[in-house]
DNA sequence: GCAACTTACGTTCAGCTGCTAACAAGGATT
DNA sequence: AATCCTTGTTAGCAGCTGAACGTAAGTTGC
């Protein structure tokens, strides 16, 4: 394995395990803990990650990726207009799914008081959100809770994905590109926004405008695969222009 | 575990519990009292807790993050209490299933520092109350959403179940009677349980004291199948000595 | 309200574990 | 062949933990 490499996965199991020891990373990845070390030097030196005696932990001050209150606070008006817009393409009648994610949380929220709309998600979040609300039916994918999130992601949820068919979905990201397409940092959730995009007839990705233009390690879907974009009217014209030549369906609120 | 580990975890424990002793923590976490001292002291000088003699408890000034549901309930100290019973019953690599409940998720929050333990529940509450747990691993069930609820259950949730086993299930119940033993009002949740119970080797019942005696309309499951049942030092001698009598192992708090 | 008692706290010290830094070995590149 | 880069090794140093002990803060009994 390439140095490099090592030191991607390293941060992205400390990620998603928030903490590791360096014994750990050294059995995990039959080198010496010295090399560990070194990596972990290096990592820290560029905010990824914090050292701690023993060990190493996520940088809650200076992370890349903010953590999920902070997150929620970002951009929240632009994604309020989003979430509205996204709710009125949902007619009644309608079966949706509802990716997870702080944007998407929005569309739950403009839907409390409509009537018979089946929505499926992956966010407990926008479950709870849902469930005082008569009209709606809503329906949890099930799976693994990934940590400090409110999203469901596993096998389980790939299973109950696989046996549902739905008019359309909300998908959320963190990453979007004219060429490159959905991207997203985290390996492990590819699988169920793949799942939920298979399971829909139409795809709508809700993204504010600081996700444009972004591209992540690993690919979630091209860009031929979206039917519809909502974002924000704080994106440019040369960036909206691109979206508009690729065929998808741009909508700015 | 990390020493910045066990930080992070004493905060996101005694704000889960509003306050924890020196000892509490020190026997929770396998460490000697003067550690735990030492953790407290750095804690405070944060500013994320405030000392007290003998313990630590939440600082009023500090910002909390609210929790997922703070619901007002009744008996709330005896369903704490019978919460960290049932959480002391569960052994580190245990496989657990936790039922919906507002006792239930007392059990959860005795569960947030604790370490590889994997929880299968079908209430979003128990999942949001220990997404933050490295050490707890949260299978949800998914399903349909309960309305006014945080309860799943239906198809999806009966298949998932179905294809689980657990060393233990943590069932929660409107109705125990040491003839009827468990009922339930309403006959859409008595598969739910029903499943929860076959997929478990050990059966607890968790309710308080009001519970007992009651019988509802449906049969979830005959006392023969409970093998312990936690409940308040409220319950009455008369209505204890009936539980023992039919083979049941009951743990009184 | 005071004294005696109990419990908890802070500090120091020794032992252990992990860290840093310097150096050596093995490949890969020039 | 020389150089650079990465990794493993070693030795001395630093930080963490548990135990011990004197001190401070509550608690109880009178």
């Amino acid at each position: 394995m390439l140095a490099a490499e090592r030191k991607l996965r390293i941060i992205e199991l400390v990620k998603h395990q928030h903490v590791a020891t360096v014994a750990d990373l050294a059995k995990e990845f039959q080198v010496h803990e010295a090399t560990i070390r070194r990596d972990l030097a290096e990592i820290e030196q560029e905010g990824l990650l914090k050292r701690t005696h023993g060990g190493v932990i996520v940088d809650k001050g200076a992370n890349i990726e903010p953590s999920f209150s902070e997150r929620v606070s970002d951009q929240l008006d632009q994604k309020a207009r989003i979430g509205k817009e996204a709710a009125s393409l949902i007619e009644d009648g309608d079966h949706v799914i509802i990716d997870s994610g702080t944007t998407t949380i929005h569309i739950a929220r403009h839907l409390v008081s409509r009537k018979d709309i089946t929505v499926v998600t992956n966010d407990i979040n926008v479950a709870a959100e849902l469930r005082d609300s008569p009209g709606i039916n809503v329906i949890v994918t099930g799976g693994t809770l990934y940590h400090s999130s409110f999203m469901l992601n596993g096998m389980y949820t790939d299973t109950l994905l696989q046996s549902l068919h739905v008019q359309k979905a909300f998908i959320g990201t963190p990453a979007i590109h004219p060429i490159h397409g959905l991207t997203h940092p985290e390996s492990q959730l590819v699988p169920t926004k793949q799942g939920m995009i298979r399971a829909a007839q139409e795809i709508i990705v809700v993204a504010d405008d600081t996700k444009i233009g972004k591209v992540s390690l690993h690919t979630v879907a091209p860009i031929s695969s979206i039917h519809t974009f909502i974002t924000g009217s704080e994106a440019s014209e040369s960036q909206m222009k691109l979206f508009r030549d690729s065929g998808v369906h741009l909508i700015t609120v």
